[in-house]
Formats: C-alpha cells, sequence, structure tokens
DNA sequence: AGCACGCCGACT
DNA sequence: GTCGGCGTGCTC
C-alpha cells in the first residue's frame, strides 16, 4: 500500500488495507483534537434540519478550473477538511467538504450522491481550510484546485503522446538533403529525437502556414506514413532522484563539542533573539503565543542568521510538541545547508525538496505530520505543511523570487507564510540582507518589527570591490542613427571590431586569479530577448515617460515600445529629439561576453551555466560538483551562481552586464541589481582568503551601485522606495498582472481591442471606481510569444486594495467566456512582468 | 481542465 | 465509408 497513489487506486483496496495509512488525513492534528469538532460538527448539522433546505446538502470544492463550489447529498454529515470522491460531469473525482451547503441551488438542479467518503479524519485541519480561503479568493483561484496543490503532488503523471524520430528520421535530418528532412530540423531542432505530440502538431501547421524557407511543409500524418517518425504513447516519466538526496541522512554520532554548545552570540544576535523570544513565549494553556507577530531581521552577509534560526528554533523545542517550518529558496536547499540543521537536531528535522521522489516527500511530510519530527526545511510549498503545532516560521532569503509561484496558483510562499503565522498564532521571522522593499517598508510602517544585525561576526572579511568604468562604451551594442537605426549583428560586428565587452583590467585579473590557483565566477544575464536605447548623454536608457521602465525596441525593427502601457515611440523620433546625444542599441545579454572570455583566455577551463538549467535536475549539480572540485576555473552564469553555493576557492567575482540588469524594463531592475551585487560580494573568498569583485559599468556613478559597495542597505533602500512612491508602484501599490495568450494573433488583438473598450466603459458607468485604479495594457510583453502562443498583459494596480480586486474581478468575469485557444492567466502579486 | 458530442475533410 | 482533428458545451 502507497500511500502517495492517487485516492481513486487505493479505494478499492479492502479497509484494513487502508488502516495503515494511519487512518489518517494528511493535515490531521491528531485524533483527539480531531473528534470532538466532528461531535459538535454532527449535532450543528442535524439541527440544521429545523432550519431550511439546507438537510443533507454539503458544499465541496471540487478541483476544477470552475470558480466555484458544488452541493453534494451526503447520508451523514461529513465534517469540513475530509476529502470524498464525488460524481462530476462523467468522471470521478476527489473533492473536499466544505460544510453544509448555503448557497441557493438553481431551480431543477440535479443533486449526486458522495460515492465516498475518504478520510476517517480531515485531510485539512480548520486552519489550513481557512488559508485556502484566503488563498482562493486573493489569488483568485478556484478553491478545489488550492486544496489541490496544497496536497504533496501524487505521482500520477499523465501520460502524454510522443512523436518519436525513426533512424531513417533522424538520417533524414541530418542529411537535410530532402525535403522532408529539411522539415524535420524545423520542427524537432536540431538535437532532439523526440517531441509531445500535441506541440508537434501546432508547430507543424505553423510552419506551413509561414511559408517558410522554401523547403515544403508536411502534415505529422504524412511524416508517420513516409516512416520518418513514429507516434508513442508517452512513458510516465518518474521525478529522477538527485544524487544528493542519498546523502545520509542519518550524520556520523557528533561529539558534544560538535553537536552543541552554542557559540557565544553578539549583542545584535543575541538582542534578536531574545525579541523574538518574547514572541514566542507560550499562553498558560501551552498552545503557541496569544498573538502573532511578523519581525523583518536584516542582517547583513555573515551577520550570523543561521544561528539565531537554531537558537529560536532551541526555544520552540522546549515546548512538547511545538513544531517550527523554515523556508528556504530552492536553489540553496542544498545537503549542505540542511546538515547544518540535521547536526544541531538530530532525527527530528524533515527535509522537503521539489527533487524528492514523491514517496520520499510524502514520507518526510508523514513525520511532521506525526509530530516525530518538529522541525521542516523546504521551499516554497513546505508552508503547507501538515503541522500540528506550528510555532515559529522562519523565511530564509524572504527577499528571493523563487518564493513566488509563476504559473497555476500564482501564491507567494512568504506571505502564505505570514498569514499562517498569523493563523496559527506562530511567530514568523523574515530574514535577508537585502529585505524585499515589500517587508522593509512593511517594517518601516510598523507592522513588522525591524531587528537590525549590522556587524559581520564570521571570520570572512569583506572583499574589495572595484567598480570598472568604461570608457569606450565596452562592446555595449550598435550606435544608432536616423539612417540606420536598427540593430541588426552585422551592424554590431563592423562597430566592434576593435572594442571587445569586456575591459583588459578584467581579463587581467582573471588570468592572474588562475595562475594563483583560483577560481572565479562571471555574472551575465540571461540570453537577450530584446534591446534598449542608451542615451550616452545621460548615462540611462531612454525610459517610458508614463512608467519610467526602459523602452525595448526588438531586431530587425525600429519601433521602442513600453511592455507596461503600450507606449509607443520610433528610434528615429527619440535621435530627432536629443541632438548631440548618442544613443546605442544595447542587448539585454548576449554571447559576446563568453565569446571574448573564451578568445582572451584561451588556457582557462570556462563552463557556461543558464539559469534555463535549474530547471534540469541533472546538470546543475554536476557543473557545481566539477567546480568544487576545481575542474573548471571559470564558471559563467546568470544571477543563480550568486545565490545559495559556497565555492571556498572563488575569489574573484566579475559582474559584467550591471547595466542592463538596471535597466531591465521592469519596475524592480534597481532592486534586483543591488540584491546581486551585495549577495556576490557575500560570496568572494574565506576567512584566510579575501576575494575581490568587479563591476564592469558605463556608469560608475551611480548611486545605486555606489550604495551597494557600501553595503549601504538602507541608503538604497530609501533612494528605491522614493522612485516606487513617485510612480506608484509596489509597495505603495498592488499589483495584479492578466496575460492573455493563445496561438492566433488577429483573435487575441481583437480581444485586446475588446479590452480597451471595456476600460472605456468602466470609466464611464463606475468612474469612482476606475479612478481609483491604474490600468495599463493590453500591452506586448518584451517576451512575445512563448512556444508559439502570442501574449497580450494588462497590469491592474492600486492603493486601494479592495477596489483592485474589484475591478480586476470585474475584468475576468467580462472575459470569461474566450475565443477558441485563448488562456487567461492572473498574477496576483507578479514578481517579474517578462 | 477533462470529457463527450457532433461536424467535417482526407485516406483505406 | 470511418478516423482523427477541432469547436462547443457542461460539470452539483
Ligand atoms: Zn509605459
Amino acid at each position: 500500500m502507497k500511500p502517495y497513489e492517487s485516492p481513486e487506486k487505493y479505494m478499492t483496496l479492502p479497509r484494513q488495507a487502508r488502516g495503515k495509512l494511519g487512518s489518517g488525513g494528511f493535515f490531521q492534528h491528531s485524533t483527539f483534537i480531531v473528534w470532538i469538532p466532528a461531535l459538535a460538527y454532527a449535532l450543528a448539522f442535524s439541527l440544521r434540519t429545523f432550519q431550511g433546505p439546507v438537510v443533507n446538502h454539503l458544499e465541496v470544492a471540487v478541483p476544477t478550473p470552475l470558480a466555484r463550489t458544488f452541493t453534494y447529498l451526503a447520508d451523514s454529515p461529513v465534517p469540513p477538511g475530509m476529502r470524498v470522491l464525488v460524481p462530476f460531469g462523467r468522471r470521478r473525482v476527489v473533492g473536499v467538504a466544505l460544510g453544509p451547503a448555503q448557497a441557493e441551488l438553481e431551480a431543477g438542479t440535479q443533486l449526486k450522491k458522495i460515492e465516498k467518503i475518504l478520510d476517517d479524519t480531515p485531510s485539512y485541519s480548520e486552519t489550513v481550510l481557512a488559508i485556502a480561503r484566503w488563498i482562493s479568493t486573493y489569488y483568485m483561484h478556484p478553491l478545489g484546485e488550492v486544496l489541490r496543490t496544497m496536497l504533496p503532488a501524487s505521482s500520477e503523471k499523465v501520460a502524454k503522446d510522443l512523436l518519436a524520430l525513426t533512424p531513417e528520421g533522424e538520417q533524414a535530418r541530418s542529411a537535410a538533403s530532402t525535403s522532408e528532412g529539411q522539415f524535420l530540423k524545423l520542427l524537432f531542432g536540431k538535437k532532439k529525437t523526440e517531441m509531445s505530440y500535441g506541440a508537434a502538431l501546432g508547430k507543424s501547421k505553423r510552419l506551413a502556414g509561414e511559408a517558410t524557407i522554401g523547403s515544403d511543409a508536411f502534415t505529422v500524418r504524412q511524416l508517420v506514413k513516409s516512416g520518418l517518425v513514429v507516434k508513442r504513447r508517452g512513458s510516465t516519466m518518474r521525478a529522477r532522484e538527485m544524487q544528493t538526496e542519498e546523502v545520509e541522512r542519518a550524520p556520523e554520532p557528533l561529539s558534544p563539542a560538535q553537536r552543541g554548545v552554542a557559540p557565544e552570540l553578539r549583542p545584535a544576535q543575541r538582542q534578536a533573539v531574545d525579541r523574538i523570544c518574547q514572541a514566542l513565549r507560550p499562553t498558560r494553556d501551552g498552545s503557541p503565543a496569544a498573538e502573532s507577530k511578523v519581525f523583518l531581521l536584516h542582517g547583513v552577509t555573515g551577520s550570523g542568521k543561521t544561528e539565531v534560526y537554531i537558537q529560536l528554533i532551541e526555544e520552540v523545542l522546549k515546548e512538547s510538541g511545538h513544531q517550527a517550518l523554515l523556508l528556504v529558496p530552492e536553489i540553496s536547499l542544498t545537503p549542505q545547508m540542511t546538515q547544518v540543521f540535521e547536526r544541531r537536531f538530530p532525527g527530528i528535522v524533515a527535509v522537503v525538496h521539489s527533487a524528492m521522489t514523491d514517496i520520499a516527500r510524502w514520507q518526510e511530510l508523514q513525520r511532521i505530520r506525526a509530530g516525530t519530527a518538529r522541525i521542516l526545511i523546504g521551499p516554497r510549498s513546505a508552508v503547507f505543511g501538515p503541522f500540528g503545532k506550528l510555532a515559529l516560521i522562519l523565511v530564509d532569503e524572504e527577499h528571493d523570487g523563487s518564493y513566488k509561484q509563476s504559473t497555476g496558483l500564482t501564491y507567494n510562499g512568504r506571505d502564505v507564510a505570514v498569514l499562517r503565522g498569523k493563523l496559527e498564532k506562530a511567530a514568523v521571522v523574515l530574514g535577508s540582507a537585502t529585505p524585499s522593499m515589500e517587508s522593509y517598508q512593511n517594517a518601516l510602517a510598523g507592522r513588522y518589527e525591524l531587528l537590525e544585525m549590522p556587524e559581520r561576526v564570521t571570520g570572512r572579511p569583506l572583499p574589495e570591490i572595484n567598480i570598472i568604468p568604461c570608457e569606450k562604451k565596452r562592446g555595449l551594442g550598435t550606435v544608432v542613427k536616423a539612417h540606420s537605426a536598427r540593430p541588426h549583428a552585422d551592424d554590431v560586428q563592423a562597430d566592434e571590431r576593435d572594442d571587445i565587452p569586456i575591459d583588459p583590467k578584467i581579463l587581467e585579473a582573471l588570468e592572474q586569479n588562475r595562475l594563483a590557483g583560483r577560481q572565479a565566477i562571471v555574472l551575465v544575464n540571461r540570453r537577450g530577448y530584446a534591446y534598449y536605447l542608451f542615451s550616452l548623454q545621460e548615462r540611462q536608457a531612454v525610459p517610458c515617460p508614463n512608467c519610467s521602465i526602459s523602452l525595448t525596441l526588438h531586431a530587425r525593427s525600429t519601433v521602442l515600445r513600453c511592455h507596461y502601457c503600450d507606449y509607443k515611440t520610433t528610434v528615429e523620433r527619440i535621435v530627432a529629439e536629443r541632438p548631440g546625444d548618442t544613443l546605442i542599441a544595447v542587448g539585454y545579454g548576449s554571447q559576446k561576453a563568453e565569446d571574448c572570455l573564451a578568445a582572451k583566455l584561451p588556457k582557462a577551463r570556462i563552463t557556461r551555466l543558464d539559469s534555463d538549467i535549474v530547471v534540469d535536475r541533472e546538470v546543475l549539480p554536476k557543473v557545481l560538483e566539477k567546480f568544487r572540485r576545481g575542474d573548471i576555473d571559470i564558471l559563467v552564469g546568470t544571477q543563480i551562481l550568486a545565490k545559495g553555493h559556497d565555492f571556498p576557492n572563488v575569489t574573484l567575482i566579475v559582474i559584467l552586464e550591471v547595466d542592463q540588469l538596471l535597466n531591465l524594463p521592469d519596475f524592480r531592475a534597481g532592486e534586483r541589481t543591488f540584491q546581486l551585487i551585495v549577495q556576490a560580494a557575500g560570496r568572494a573568498g574565506r576567512a584566510d582568503l579575501p576575494g575581490k569583485v568587479l563591476i564592469q559599468t558605463v556608469r560608475a556613478e551611480n548611486p545605486l551601485v555606489l550604495a551597494a559597495l557600501e553595503q549601504d542597505y538602507k541608503g538604497f533602500a530609501a533612494s528605491e522606495l522614493k522612485f516606487r512612491r513617485a510612480h506608484e508602484y509596489p509597495p505603495f501599490t498592488r499589483m495584479i498582472a492578466i496575460e492573455i495568450n493563445g496561438p492566433h494573433k488577429p483573435r487575441l488583438e481583437t480581444l485586446c481591442t475588446q479590452m480597451e473598450r471595456w476600460q472605456d466603459e468602466l470609466a464611464v458607468k463606475q468612474p469612482n471606481l476606475a479612478a481609483k485604479v491604474r490600468i495599463l495594457g493590453p500591452s506586448v510583453p518584451p517576451i512575445e510569444t512563448i512556444r508559439g502562443r502570442h501574449r497580450r498583459t494588462v497590469i491592474f494596480s492600486s492603493g486601494d486594495l479592495q477596489a483592485l480586486r474589484t475591478v480586476s474581478q470585474a475584468f475576468v468575469t467580462a472575459f470569461g467566456k474566450l475565443p477558441p485557444k485563448v488562456r487567461l492567466r492572473i498574477d496576483v502579486d507578479p514578481q517579474s512582468l517578462i
């Protein structure tokens, strides 16, 4: 009997077998606690019979994209939180009982009966149900789906059909001598030998419509018939275990010294621990503190946050049964990291991460549910853990973007943590060296208590940070003129024959570092999708007059546009408006820097790590391991390299494309850049081996960069908050981004016109409401199409959350019926709008 | 999102 | 003829 299998499967098993599950729902606390509400509930249920038509009517949340719940008939009362098997349409699904149905039924509705109750005790506690309800409303996501995502993933993976190249097909592709072969190359790309069948259908159709490069188009059918490809039933892919997962869980016995006389705390640490402990003090009856308190722990890199966490957890453990949750960005969730806690708290730490198999994850969470584990360490989804008595939630690196889920239910683990803390009356500690503007503003406004640890306690000195100003434009890009405004590969090359993208001083430093037997990290941006126009005179990107974010420019086009508000202008116009200025089209990320490194440092062993690879559980650990072993001299990669990993032999970190990062078309560009520099500074060197950080920029006097050099968070935050306030961005407003996407561009554009009309109507019909909410777009996002689907975004923002919700909800309802194949995505508090 | 129904063009 | 692709409607 495997508990992680779908309920449908185990429902067919005899009852005794089910008993082995611990006869428990997932979120249950204990049998004792649950049965009392169950009895009270039964009483209430029967009383209802006197009141009205709700007898035996049970409200059930069903996992479906429909934004509503359903009413079923139940023979006996079903306490809220129980999972139930119900008929739904022509299938059977697992829903969650919510309570007696309150809503009036439409006349003539034929109710169906619940088929089975799947739990002996509720899977979802009252508190967890309350969290689910809040999430459902706040993130505008159906309750049934929210409840489903809260449970650990079941291993049912949909077997999708695949289209695979046959050996003949592979041959035809590499030869590319036939039109079929050429078409296969377009369809599959150069290396892949299989792709999803659905994607193949769509892509082949698109290629046929595009009247492509001379080569004929074929239908998938034709290709199958000629034996070049075969349709295959997709195998159910099982998440592969990360190698590190097998790291010995029970560590070797520790000497008392090792295990743990806690290190002497510095005053700032002591003070933080004391303040938070006050909030942890349990009330008389043994339940957690009477009131939840949120702390923002702002500690510079090396200020000893981990030790503070550990001591707080120790405090929690003093109370029988009390538990603690430590949320960590996915990327930092390494065995090295968890071992620190496992050593200090042997046997009672549970760890979950996304690379685990479902069984392993289920088992870890089971330990939390049973109370045998008292500490849970995990990424954002761990915030839904099945705690009995959660007394403390720690959110490490609270500013980290990985706490935000970007697809489906777009929740932010940090924000849910704050809510859960409130509902569970647990203390919440948000820790960071560079707090998010949201949390910092909450602290300034007194909603969170700010605790500061400005002092470094670890032996590692701050590295030397140098700005390398670029006197030349350093290969930034092409100078645009009215008559040749297009950024084009040829121009770029012609222009840069003697203008390399990396300053010789940096190349020299890299070479010296290698000769000294040390390693280096070079941080670049992800390879580019667009350009911005850099004014040499103003030393900044040409911004949108409405939104103050950089205007973007695409290759082979001279149209500059704002992807927030859809403001448009042309390069010619900008050039004409700024006589005497030099304007440069700069790509946000490029291959150039890497190529230059390889060319100028032929002896160095250089490897590139793209952030796309994070998704790939195989590559990332392998490369990092190689780097750790010293088989790589220079690791070139995106921001992820600055996070989480400690490489003791890295003494030099180079940040090459700071200007591009600063000018990303996103109101958080500055915040991200600041975080990157501070993080990098925290990673270079170690106690006996001082590190160095080099920053190449065309604008050496940039106050943001200067503040980062000084680790002056407050200075940076003050100016950043000023910017946010002036332009009505978060944290001074809330934002909801709605994306529509679909394969037919004209259809999407028609829809956009309707959306504009809707806005006009709102302004007329409800002027008061409309005045409170800023609506930008529909506009074209910087990445216009993803996997053949065109995209448009509408951004709602307001300082009045109620008004924002009302307007967004009205909008979503108005466009509830979408044209064929068009999908709508809602992102509440979007983390990135690209 | 599933799932079924019904319509239509194209391949045995 | 029928098989598969695709738009449409429904889910207590
Ligand atoms: Zn704009």
